[in-house]
DNA sequence: ATGCCTTTTTCAAAAAGA
């Protein structure tokens, strides 16, 4: 069972490479962020007919966005985070069966932030204080649970191009980087860090400065998977490709393979 | 260096991203 996410900077702007990609890359589920429409625009035909007849979309005009897209069909859509008052689209999550039992998809885009100190930061801390209350209860609920996304948060030093420089700002701060360790603390683990992973490994790369030709990207999207489904991670990994064609999302997609009978 | 690029608003210039 193989599972991508992939912010796309506008589905609308990306729905050919989104369309490209699935050809060459069969996937069982696809989560997107950034989607950047409403529900009534989302591609429900193209889609479907690229064999992802299961979508569960939580669409915003111009920001935000979230979808999983599914070759199977997903049961029990939630939106947000329940609890948290959110003006933006930013998180569905839904249920999808496997041979080896239920499996809970959770698919977020966190809030960039800014930089510290701003109201964008403040919300970024709460937003994150919500999403650690409602995994612990969809843990509980969902032991078997996936938690995919652009968390807008490098964990650690190695998972940014300029560690030293950058320190302490956004995407790299004590209080993000607390926040992604507490995630961890309530069994999650980082699906990539289980393998061997090439150095310099990163998922974003700015548009500007040559940012992906020079390599100076970030890790900031992620696939943390729980406990019960550890031992059942077969590899994970950040394909580039798409970064490379033309007029590209400026993030890479990422993808987990689970062992699921 | 309040920059650099891209997308969306909507047709010009601003906001937001990361």
């Amino acid at each position: 069972m193989k599972i991508t996410t992939w912010n796309v900077n506008s589905l609308t702007a990306r729905l050919q490479h989104v369309l490209d990609w699935l050809q060459a890359n069969p996937v069982d589920v696809l989560c997107l962020q950034e989607l950047k429409l409403t529900e009534d625009k989302f591609p429900l035909m193209e889609l479907a007919a690229a064999g992802y007849a299961h979508c569960a979309v939580f669409g915003q005009k111009t920001y935000n966005g979230v979808a999983l897209l599914s070759r199977q069909p997903l049961r029990e859509v939630g939106r947000n985070i329940e609890g948290f008052q959110d003006e933006s689209s930013r998180v569905i999550a839904a249920t999808l069966d496997t041979p080896a039992g239920p499996l809970r998809l959770v698919n977020g885009y966190f809030v960039n932030g800014q930089a510290p100190g701003t109201e964008k930061f403040a919300y970024k801390m709460a937003w994150l204080d919500g999403l650690n209350r409602y995994l612990a209860a969809q843990l509980r609920e969902h032991p078997r649970l996936v938690l995919v996304g652009d968390f807008n948060i490098a964990p650690e030093d190695r998972d940014s191009y300029d560690p030293e420089g950058l320190r302490e700002t956004i995407h790299h701060s004590t209080p993000e980087r607390e926040h992604f360790r507490r995630l961890l603390e309530l069994g999650l683990v980082d699906g990539f860090r289980l393998f061997e992973q090439p150095e310099k490994s990163y998922t974003w790369w700015d548009y500007r400065m040559l940012g992906y030709q020079k390599n100076r990207g970030l890790r900031i999207d992620h696939v943390l998977v729980s406990q019960a489904l550890r031992s059942a991670v077969q590899a994970c990994s950040i394909d580039r490709t798409p970064r490379k064609w033309k007029q590209p999302s400026d993030h890479a997609p990422v993808t987990v393979d689970l062992a699921l009978g």
